[in-house]
DNA sequence: CTGTTTTCTTGATAATTGTCAAGAAATACG
DNA sequence: CGTATTTCTTGACAATTATCAAGAAAACAG
């Protein structure tokens, strides 16, 4: 509880009303390692924030393979913010690549809040805006012809990524088999 | 003048006063083919609506090697929103690929614009989580792995993109070589 | 319309990556 | 602690893609 109000709290300073607000809306669920937080084509009428654990995101394409897009880890919000916007089906599945703690607030408690403290809006578009930049920085990588500049650049910006996260899933987020990421990683 | 109009209306019925508002704060610009219109690096303090034309947005990387991120068609907004946010350096270069019209608005009329009319913060969190949306399909299409199925889904998806935009644009922004491009669009 | 520049195609070859298969190493679990 | 399961590595080979080079086609400018 205390890391959400750490979050926002590195964007605002919150009143204890606000405060208030925040704690009574908010529900923890843990999950175990395996266990789906969410689910390709479900609606979402909530968001998430991970307290404790690590989650990754993928989708099943047509053929039914399964593209890593991207993982989360504690202290970060786990939202698809077009399905939640829009209630639109979310475009991948989440599931829990450890033991993991959230903690969830529902659409309809977070517009109220929006609507009642509106100075939030800025927060709002502020949290989304870094979030772009991320996703920015993660198309580029993405760019990188070479599977083993693209691995190289991971190490670089997300060391604990590679060090917490089972190889495999790093070959399929990083786009490339799980042999030649082995191959890449024992050349250097 | 009446496309960006039209573009917002799609969202909100916008009262006579707004309509004024929006109307006295823009700005007309035209660029010729090859123009910059946003350029990597600088700080942005406005954001554009593309009237008639296209542009290419780019990064480049450390090696000096262009690597095309998107293109924007007219009736479309062309924005770096984590930039225009935050205040920090644009992350990509976006030039004409044809003599293109443009209207501008300053970042600070856009949020007076919120400011005075809180109502579109919705209408702006719903444009921005449809963005959030085509980004997370052009992540999707980029996974694919082979050259072929990856051209074969752009054209399904954008063929006028692959009609207006010269090859080697679209086998950038594919993630392949020209040349391999044009073998590929050979073959079927 | 004509020369110039840019874009696109094609060929030959090398490098990278994927695929299939099998075994080693690490991790999970009773 | 020992067995089962999962993850990771390695090898051989095939397929895909990049690179370099040259010429054809298209677009552009005067």
């Amino acid at each position: 509880m205390q890391q959400v109000i750490d979050f926002i709290s590195g964007y605002i300073k919150m009143s204890e009303e606000e405060l208030h607000f925040i704690a009574d809306n908010l529900q923890f669920t843990s999950f175990e390692k395996g266990e789906i937080l969410l689910q390709q084509g479900h609606i979402l009428n909530k968001m998430a924030f991970i307290i404790k654990g690590a989650v990754r995101g993928y989708y099943t394409d047509e053929s039914g393979t399964e593209h890593t897009l991207g993982f989360a880890l504690e202290n970060q919000p786990l939202v698809a913010f077009d399905s939640f916007t829009q209630q639109t089906p979310i475009g991948f599945t989440s599931v829990a690549l450890e033991n993991t703690d959230t903690i969830w607030i529902s659409q309809s408690a977070f517009y109220n809040f929006l609507e009642t403290y509106p100075r939030y809006e800025k927060v709002l578009r502020t949290i989304i805006s870094e979030y772009m930049t991320i996703e920015g920085e993660k198309t580029k990588l993405l760019r990188i012809v070479s599977a083993k500049e693209r691995y190289k650049a991971l190490l670089e910006t997300h060391p604990e990524l590679v060090k917490r996260v089972p190889l495999k899933y790093i070959a399929s987020y990083l786009g490339m088999t799980t042999e030649n990421l082995s191959r890449v990683r024992s050349q250097k």
